[in-house]
DNA sequence: TTACATTATTAGGGTAACCTAACTATTATA
DNA sequence: TATAATAGTTAGGTTACCCTAATAATGTAA
């Protein structure tokens, strides 16, 4: 049985397991993240351990078995799945639909899941760029990476974020730079990293290094060194 | 704070009440409604009392305040709003609907349901001919009652039925009853009340009084002396 | 009208999900 | 490296929601 509640533990596990995979998923964390306080997580994945959806250390952090991946992947899906139904079908705006899919993710009919995601045409991303599992649990290729990662003359189309927050996205508004637009990068300072950005049509944009990390680009030089 | 346990608690409530209004809503009758033992729901009656959603004693059972109707009608209307969009929008069968809409009635977002109510053409009915209550919590009006009440010339216009269930409407679709259809009270035999039911194109109709509650009609006659 | 059946109610418990306070272990820093 | 700050953990408590078993009240039918 799984409740709503350990399908927000598992994804808040995935979510900050992705968001930097170099440091472990620690209690506080997830915590922060849900709102809750650490002992309440700490009982948590106790349960979340003994049911074998984690495994938890203080050193290696919480993380997901395949099993538990499993479970945290098909809630992405539904809320990327719903969020694109929102945001396609019902013209909700991109800031308002995140709170309501949070509600919807926990619908439980696969049925209904998969009627809503032919209607928005099965599409492999959502449209701010993030991949939608597919049933299985699996990621649809693709080759994006962070800004940040670019080297000079690099030309890169942008194909999402990993920052949904409204201030950062208001930002890219002013910025103008949409999804699907082309950047080439024209100069890294070397100091801060701030980034001097082409855009055909416009001035050159200039970006920090912050804002960079969290443009999700794919390369289309070919053969560029950029990784 | 109103959680969806409490919004099903006074959901049941003003069912009961309304499938029967001679009766007092008793507390066994709520625990077989929502699944649940009779202790379970004289706990929770006694806080919908103190929050003053409802009133309760043994003789009257428990009756919704002014404040508790008004959330019941909400989830009546959620509920309604949802199971005609899933049925007109998104080609799920009746059958389907009602399991999926007594999760989404819960969703909390009034923006939601007007967009949908919207797709669906703001209809004061539902498919079935239950009546959406408005957002303030009032029901449209309609002269429906039971076709059981009819009298001998009676012509009547199928507006809905009081029953959902698989079994019964499986059963008017055999008899080749449907929504709209217009029925004439040919007539009533006098020791079992069953009815004999004129239907233009079609062989006349046997039904019994059971089956008669059942469905609610309007009676179409101009001064008819039925009520 | 007594005896049986049903319903309402009370008593006492369990589990999940939350908390605060206190303690321990780790990390960072003066 | 001693000390302060932070993070992890344990202990103990609360509330919501559910239960069974026992008792009290009510209704029914011989």
């Amino acid at each position: 049985m799984k409740t709503y509640r350990e399908e927000n533990y598992l994804k808040a596990i995935y979510q900050l397991a992705n968001h930097d995979k170099t440091k472990p998923v620690s209690p506080t964390d997830i915590a922060n993240l849900l709102e809750v306080k650490p002992p309440t997580v700490l009982e948590k994945l106790a349960i979340l351990v003994k049911k074998e959806y984690i495994s938890y250390n203080k050193f290696d952090g919480a993380k997901l078995t395949s099993k538990g991946k499993e479970v945290a992947l098909n809630i992405v899906r539904r809320h990327r799945i719903w969020e694109t139904y929102l945001y396609k079908q019902l013209k909700f705006s991109w800031s308002e639909v995140h709170e309501i899919a949070e509600q919807l993710e926990h619908i439980n009919s696969d049925k209904l899941i998969d009627r809503i995601y032919d209607v928005i045409g099965n599409p492999d991303f959502d449209p701010h760029g993030d991949p939608i599992p597919n049933k299985q649990g699996k990621l649809p290729k693709s080759d994006r990476r962070p800004l940040s990662q670019s080297i000079k003359g690099c030309k890169c189309v942008v194909l999402g974020v990993s920052e949904h927050s409204e201030v950062f996205l208001n930002y890219l508004t002013e910025l103008n730079i949409s999804l699907n637009d082309k950047l080439t990068v024209e100069q890294i300072n070397s100091y801060d990293d701030t980034l001097k950005l082409g855009n055909k049509t416009k001035e050159p944009i200039l970006m920090s290094s912050k804002a960079a990390q969290q443009i999700l680009v794919q390369c289309l030089k070919p053969n560029c060194a950029c990784r």
